[in-house]
DNA sequence: CTCACTCCTTAACGCTGTTAAGTTCCCCTG
DNA sequence: CAGGGGAACTTAACAGCGTTAAGGAGTGAG
C-alpha cells in the first residue's frame, strides 16, 4: 500500500494529458472518463477544475496555440507576405499535430488574452506595411478562415499524417463518376499532396491580398 | 381507433424532418430519438434505413446540396470569375439556412454520385477558360475551404442569420484586450457585418487566382 | 481542537447510439 | 385460398456518455 499520494491535478497538466489521449482516441473517443483514468482520477474531479467539458477544450486549444507560438518565434523584419505564410503554415502544422486538431480548435474559444500578443504584432506589421487596419483584418481573417477549412477537410481524409481513412479510394471513386470524367479525373488532385496543395492556396490568398490592397 | 396506416419511411423523408429539427434543436440536440418522434416512429426504426446516424447525416449533406443547386440554375455564360462567385456564394447561404450548416456540411460524405455533375459543368467551364484540370482544381478548392472556414466561424458567433450566441460581446472583449490596442480595435471588424466580410475575402481569392494563373 | 477549504470519491440521473429479437402486415407463390 | 417470406417496424436492453449531489479525507489557520 503505497502511502505517495498524488499531486493534486491543475488545469495545464489536464489539458496535456487530454491533447496526448486525442492523438490515440480521437475526438469521439475522448470521454471524461477517458481522460480520468489516465490521470489516476474519477470522472468527476475533472468538474473541479473545469466547469464542464467544454471549457476542458478550450484549455486544450488554447493550449495547442501556446505550443504554435512556442515553436516558431517571429521574425520582426519578414514582410507581410512572409509573416502570412509563416503564420497559416505554423497554424496548420500546430492542427495537424493532432487528431481532430482542426475540430477541437475550430470548435473552442481561448481562455485567457495570451493569444492577443501575436495577433497585435500581426496587426502592427500589417498597418506598418500600409494596411488599413480593416485591410490587415480581411487578409488575414481570409487566410485564417481557408486554413481551418482545408485543414478540417485534410484530417477527414487523413487523420494524422501517417494515417488514411478507409472509403477514399480514388481509383473506385474515378470508377464511380464514369460519366463525369473531369471529376474523375481530380480525384489525385484532391485527396492527395496536401502539403503543396496547402501552400498554393495560401499563395492564392496572399497574392489576391497583393492584387486587392494594393500593397507589395 | 384509427386505421390509418402511416406510409413507410424513406430516406429522403427522414433526412427532410431531420434537416427540420436540425434549426430548431441544434446538432447536439438533434438525437435519434427526437427525429423519431418526429416521424412518428421508434428509434430503431430508422436503422432500418441508414446503417449508422453518420449515414443519416450524410444524407441530409446530400439533400442540402440538392437544395442549393436546385435553387440556383448555372449560366453557361458566366465567366469564370462570376461563377466562382456564385458557386460559393450559394454555398454560404445553403450552409447558413441550416443551425450547425457548416459543421453537419464538413462532417458527411454525399451520397450517390449527383454532386458531380456540377462539378463537371463547373470544371469545364474553367478549363474552357483556360485553366489546367489542376489550376481549376486549385483555386477552388480555396475557395471552398474558405467558405467552409469561413461559414463554421460564422455559425460558432452566429447559429442562424438572427440569432447570436452569448459571450461574444464586442465591448467586453476590448474592455479585456485593453493592453492590446489594435486587436480591440478589431472585434466589431471580427465579429459584425459577415455578408460583407465574407464577399471581400472571396474576392481575394479570386483576385489571387486572377494573379497567379494569369487569366482574367 | 476545530473550523474551513481544497480536492477528490461514490452514487446516481437521464440521455445517447446501437443491437437483438420479436411482431405485424402485405404480397407472391403453389 | 393457404402459407412462405420479406419489408418495416416495436420492445427491450446494453454500455457508455456528461453531469450533479452529497460526502469524506487531508491540510492549514485560529
Amino acid at each position: 500500500m503505497s502511502t505517495e499520494r498524488r499531486a493534486p491535478l491543475d488545469r495545464k497538466r489536464v489539458a496535456d494529458t487530454a491533447l496526448r489521449l486525442l492523438n490515440e482516441v480521437g475526438l469521439d473517443g475522448l470521454s471524461l472518463r477517458v481522460i480520468a483514468k489516465e490521470l489516476d482520477v474519477k470522472a468527476p474531479a475533472l468538474y473541479w477544475h473545469f466547469k464542464d467539458k467544454q471549457a476542458l477544450l478550450d484549455e486544450m486549444a488554447t493550449e495547442m496555440y501556446r505550443r504554435m507560438v512556442a515553436g516558431a518565434a517571429l521574425d520582426p523584419d519578414d514582410t507581410w507576405q512572409e509573416r502570412m505564410a509563416k503564420t497559416y503554415r505554423g497554424l496548420r502544422e500546430a492542427l495537424l499535430r493532432y487528431r481532430d486538431g482542426a475540430k477541437v480548435y475550430s470548435g473552442a474559444r481561448f481562455t485567457g488574452t495570451d493569444h492577443a500578443r501575436e495577433m497585435e504584432q500581426n496587426l502592427r506589421l500589417f498597418t506598418a506595411a500600409g494596411f488599413s487596419l480593416a485591410e490587415a483584418v480581411r487578409a488575414n481573417q481570409t487566410a485564417y478562415a481557408f486554413t481551418i477549412g482545408f485543414v478540417t477537410e485534410e484530417q477527414g481524409v487523413r487523420p494524422l499524417p501517417d494515417e488514411r481513412r478507409e472509403g477514399y479510394d480514388v481509383a473506385e471513386r474515378a470508377r464511380r463518376l464514369a460519366e463525369f470524367p473531369l471529376s474523375a479525373a481530380v480525384g489525385a488532385e484532391l485527396f492527395a499532396d496536401y502539403d503543396r496543395h496547402f501552400e498554393e492556396g495560401l499563395e492564392l490568398v496572399i497574392a489576391g491580398t497583393e492584387a486587392r490592397y494594393g500593397r507589395t
